[in-house]
DNA sequence: AATTTAATGTTAGCAGTGTAAACATGATAG
DNA sequence: CTATCATGTTTACACTGCTAACATTAAATT
C-alpha cells in the first residue's frame, strides 16, 4: 500500500533525471515520463520544480559536484605541474564519460546560472578548485592565476567538445590526414598533450 | 494570388530556420511555426526534410560554411603566426556573435554528422582550411600539422564555450578573483592570448 | 487536543509539438 | 495528351510543458 504523499519525491526525481539525462540525453527527458517512473501523477513534479529548466538546473548542479570531485586534488600536498596535468586529464575523462550530462552543464539548456544559486555555487566551486591548485603551484597575482585557470579550462573544455565530435564523425575522415587520427593520438596521449600546453602556460 | 506550389520552399525554410535559430536558439524552433512563416501548411516542410534533425543539419551546414568563410585566409600569401592568430580570433568572434547557431553546430542537436553528407563536407572544409594554413606555416608532417590543428581548434572552441558561460554568469562572480574579470581581459586581449598559446605550440 | 494552514499530491484540460497517412494539385516527361 | 511524380494539404495521433481547481495529509498554532 502506497501513501498519498511520496515522502522523498524531489530527490528521487533528481536522481532519476540524472540517470535518464546521462543515458538518453537531456532532450529525451520529459517531466511526465519522469513522474511515471516515480509512480506519481504527471504534474506532481511541478510541486518541486517550477519549470523544466529548474529540473535541468538540479541535474547540472549534480554534474558540477561530480566534476568537482573528479578534479579534486588533495590540497595539503604541494602542487606540481604533474598535478595540474592530472586535473586536466580527469576533467576530460569526466566530460567524455558523462557526455550527456556535460552537455546539460555547458550547453544552453539552463539559460542563466545566476537564476539557480545552487547551480552557480557548484559551478563556481569547480572553478575554485582549479584556482586553488594554480595558486599553490606558483605565487602569482590573482589575475595571473585566473588567467591560467581560464586557459586550462578552455583547453580541456575545448578538447572534450572536439574529441566528442571527432569520435562521432569517426571513420568518415580519411586515415592519417583528418582530425580523427590525431584526435585518437591525443586521446591516448592526453597527458603529454596537456603537459606541453601547461609547460608553455606556466613559464610566462 | 498564391499558387499551390511554393516554388522555392526548401531554401526559404532553410533561410528562415537559420534566422530563427540564431535569434531564439534552435530549441525554440518548430517545424510548424516555420511553415506558418513561409505561408505553407504545417506538414509541407516534411516534403523537404525527413525529420527535424535533417533541418537542423541544413542549418548547421550553413553555419559551417559561414565559419569557414570567417576563418578564411588568402592562401596565396605566405602564412605567418600572425595569420593563425587572426584565424583564431575570427573563429572566436564567430562563435560569440553567432552563439545560437554555434550551439547547433557543436551541440548534440545533430547526432551524427556522417548521416548528413553536406554537413560533414562543410565541417570538414572548416578543418581543412585550418590544416592548410598550418601546412603553409612550417613544413611539418601531416601528423604534426593535425596535432596543431586540434590544439588550436580545441583552444578557440573552448574559449567560445567558457567565455559565453562567463558572459552569462557575469556579475555574480566577485570582482578580480573569479573568472569574469579574467575572461573580459582575455576577450579584450584575445590576440595576445592566442599569440602566447600559439608561440608555445609552434616551437615544439 | 482541536483546528487552521501550508505542503504536497491528483484530475482535467489547454495549446503546442513531431510526424505519419491519405488525399489534392499541378509541373514535367513520355 | 496523358501518366507520373514532386510537392502541396487535411486530418489525426501520441506526446509535451504547464495551469487551474481540487484532495489529502503533515505541521504549526491555538
Amino acid at each position: 500500500m502506497k501513501s498519498y504523499h511520496h515522502g522523498n519525491l524531489k530527490q528521487e526525481l533528481i536522481d532519476c533525471a540524472c540517470r535518464l539525462c546521462e543515458r538518453d540525453g537531456y532532450t529525451k527527458l520529459s517531466i511526465r515520463s519522469l513522474a511515471k517512473e516515480s509512480g506519481v501523477s504527471q504534474t506532481a513534479p511541478y510541486r518541486h520544480f517550477e519549470t523544466k529548466e529548474t529540473l535541468y538546473a538540479s541535474v547540472a548542479t549534480e554534474g558540477f559536484k561530480k566534476l568537482s570531485k573528479a578534479c579534486h586534488i588533495d590540497a595539503d600536498k604541494k602542487i606540481t605541474k604533474k598535478h595540474l596535468v592530472e586535473i586536466g586529464c580527469n576533467y576530460i575523462e569526466f566530460g567524455l564519460k558523462n557526455a550527456n550530462t556535460y552537455d546539460l552543464m555547458f550547453g544552453t539548456a539552463v539559460g542563466n546560472f545566476a537564476e539557480y544559486p545552487e547551480l552557480l555555487k557548484s559551478a563556481n566551486s569547480t572553478y575554485e578548485n582549479m584556482r586553488l591548485s594554480f595558486s599553490k603551484l606558483a605565487s602569482d597575482s590573482d589575475e595571473v592565476i585566473a588567467f591560467k585557470c581560464i586557459t586550462l579550462w578552455s583547453m580541456v573544455h575545448g578538447l572534450v567538445g572536439i574529441l566528442r565530435k571527432v569520435q562521432v564523425v569517426g571513420d568518415d575522415f580519411e586515415e592519417g590526414v583528418g582530425p580523427i587520427s590525431t584526435a585518437s593520438v591525443i586521446s591516448t596521449n592526453l597527458e603529454d598533450h596537456l603537459d606541453k600546453v601547461l609547460t608553455g602556460l606556466i613559464q610566462n
